[in-house]
DNA sequence: TATTCATATGAAAAGTTGTTCATGTGTTTC
DNA sequence: GAAACACATGAACAACTTTTCATATGAATA
């Protein structure tokens, strides 16, 4: 039996299309970006992210969550708090695109 | 009187980071990404699109609005079409790079 | 100018998302 | 081991999104 014919995009499958956008819904948050912006500077614990970007506990913790499932940011614990850091490279260069159309 | 102190994450204003969400928001849906995919390939009118990422009119017509309000894709009138084509250089390099992420 | 083709748009329904609140878990210190 | 500190999590609510349906507008053609 042949097998069913499959939506594709110029090799893009329906699969990968939808992996895109959810990467992208990452991105699509201002406490993310700040999150993300903020460990621009290197690994930070929950309460210095916290403070830097003056949003509450529950909600950075949430917003990590997310972003460690994305596989964009990673952690490890250290005593009673836990370090986050970055673990992309291509993170950078989404949001530095990004400024970049927006300044123009 | 002092300027009342905005809140700013190194040099990042509030509402640049606003835009940044909003920018990025129009990558985080899939049909959003097959259009701008799809323009990959150059101008292309709505019927074309339709056919091409199997949306309906309707559907499509509402998230090209979207993406020409954000200045990613511009159009044309030529005769009873009306043609589309990416409006920023940066497009491809944003999709390109979230397709390396999920590639990894 | 009536019809057809191409696109746009408004309203409504269904689904998704972000924050808050309350509380739970893990680790150190006394 | 009790208290304090740091972080995670589940439920609930409000706000927002995406699609569909119906219909409107705009341009070409008979």
């Amino acid at each position: 039996m042949p097998k069913q014919k499959e939506y594709t995009l110029k090799g893009l499958s329906e699969r990968e299309l939808l992996e895109l956008a959810d990467l992208f819904k990452m991105f699509a948050d201002s406490t993310r970006i700040k999150i993300l912006y903020d460990l621009f500077d290197g690994e930070k614990n929950v309460t210095e992210i916290c403070e830097d970007i003056e949003m509450n506990q529950s909600a950075v913790s949430h917003q990590l969550r997310a972003l460690k499932t994305a596989k964009l940011i990673k952690s490890r614990r250290d005593g009673k708090s836990v370090m986050y850091s970055l673990d992309d490279d291509h993170v950078k260069t989404i949001i530095e695109m990004g400024k970049e159309h927006i300044e123009e």
